[in-house]
DNA sequence: TGTACATCAGTGAACGCGCGTTCACTGATGTAC
DNA sequence: TGTACATCAGTGAACGCGCGTTCACTGATGTAC
């Protein structure tokens, strides 16, 4: 072995994460291969020995992005559980932070409406990613009026996605938070309730 | 005047008709000013006649959209009120022919993300489109836990704009109708439960 | 210990291509007389 | 009624640019002896 032992793996774990960052941020066409690359502290040439194309690349920063919603979303959560749970789960994929920082987090809201144009590879690997999310989050989920938890998950997930997607795309801050706030709602109204009262005492 | 009367309007409509098919349909990076104006007869040449840039005439594919998306979701529903009416709009809004048809219907699951990239203009322009959309739902749309008309409305676009995005973006047909059928419940749980007992009782 | 060598991750120039945009020109139109 | 003319919507070639991808080459590395 010429080269440290994993120096290439370790070049191609930099690379992965550098498009993760800019596919999400700029979008899947809004990036290119020659910005990811020099954001890898690479030049364009040395890409495609790692990654047969771009399209590909798409792919594997899919499976990437999962490991960071995962972070994300379930981290020191393990004291709560039913509607508190999902409350907290719903609370932490619709902040703000979530909302201002594109680049990292949950790859559904920047990059599902490219990846649906972008062939079957793509969208296996998006559907992977809805799958094996739908799955973690299933057990701990209660059921919903005509909802078994693997369901209600399902639409919380379009309705995390569709919010956050929105709240991004609009001009307004306080239109933005609404939108955030409102989702909220609608994920988890077993707390609703509780969380408008809360929110009219705190307001005084 | 040497042309007919309206003769440069109607070109101009015929453009922004193509255009808000292929934006729909391709992405708005996705479709070419080339292909748009083919798709409306001419050539490449002849669109800064009638826009000032391409980034221009997304805001004004958005505006035109919007109309597309009232007829699709309010045609034919005066005789209902309350969740009946809203399952009706939702159903609509997450039906099969909707999902298979994105160059027609609603701009905001294949653009949002697009929108959000593509400065202050077109944002304001698909701001507008919410709002309006919302301000159209609300006054038949019956509160929810926590949720005034007004906000409710806007959770639920968000549910349904991110419910087809998914829908659309995965690659089992089975998983998309599921996502599409959950999203139904979720929006309206005041139906839902009659919904179920429905369907288990048409499937034996 | 020191030197010649084989390896191979990464470089950087070049490729063809399609993009958004510009602009000199065309030719169908309705008008003037 | 017929002819010369002014208008202007639309043409089509050209522009510079950035894209994804290829490939001959470089040079730092660890190895052999």
């Amino acid at each position: 072995m010429r080269y440290p032992r994993d120096h290439k793996q370790r070049t191609r774990r930099r690379i992965l994460a550098a498009a993760a960052q800019r596919f999400r941020k700029k979008g899947f066409r809004g990036a290119g291969v020659d910005g990811v690359m020099s954001a890898a502290g690479l030049t364009a040439g040395g890409f495609y020995a790692h990654f047969p194309s771009k399209r590909a690349l798409l792919a594997d920063v899919l499976r990437a992005s999962l490991e960071e919603t995962r972070v994300l979303l379930f981290a020191g959560l393990d004291h709560l559980e039913g509607p508190a749970w999902l409350r907290s789960v719903v609370g932490k994929y619709l902040s703000r932070s979530h909302r201002d920082g594109p680049g990292g987090g949950c790859a559904l809201p920047s990059l599902s409406a490219e990846v649906a144009r972008e062939g079957k590879v793509p969208r296996q690997a998006l559907q992977a990613y809805v799958r094996q999310l739908a799955a973690e989050l299933a057990p701990r989920t209660p059921a919903a009026p005509g909802l078994e938890p693997e369901d209600r998950v399902l639409a919380t997930i379009a309705l995390l996605s569709g919010a956050l997607t929105l709240a991004r795309a609009v001009e307004d801050p306080e239109l933005s938070d609404r939108i955030l706030r409102s989702a909220r709602r609608l994920a988890v109204p077993e707390m609703a309730a509780e969380a408008d009262l809360a929110s009219r005492n705190s307001r005084g």
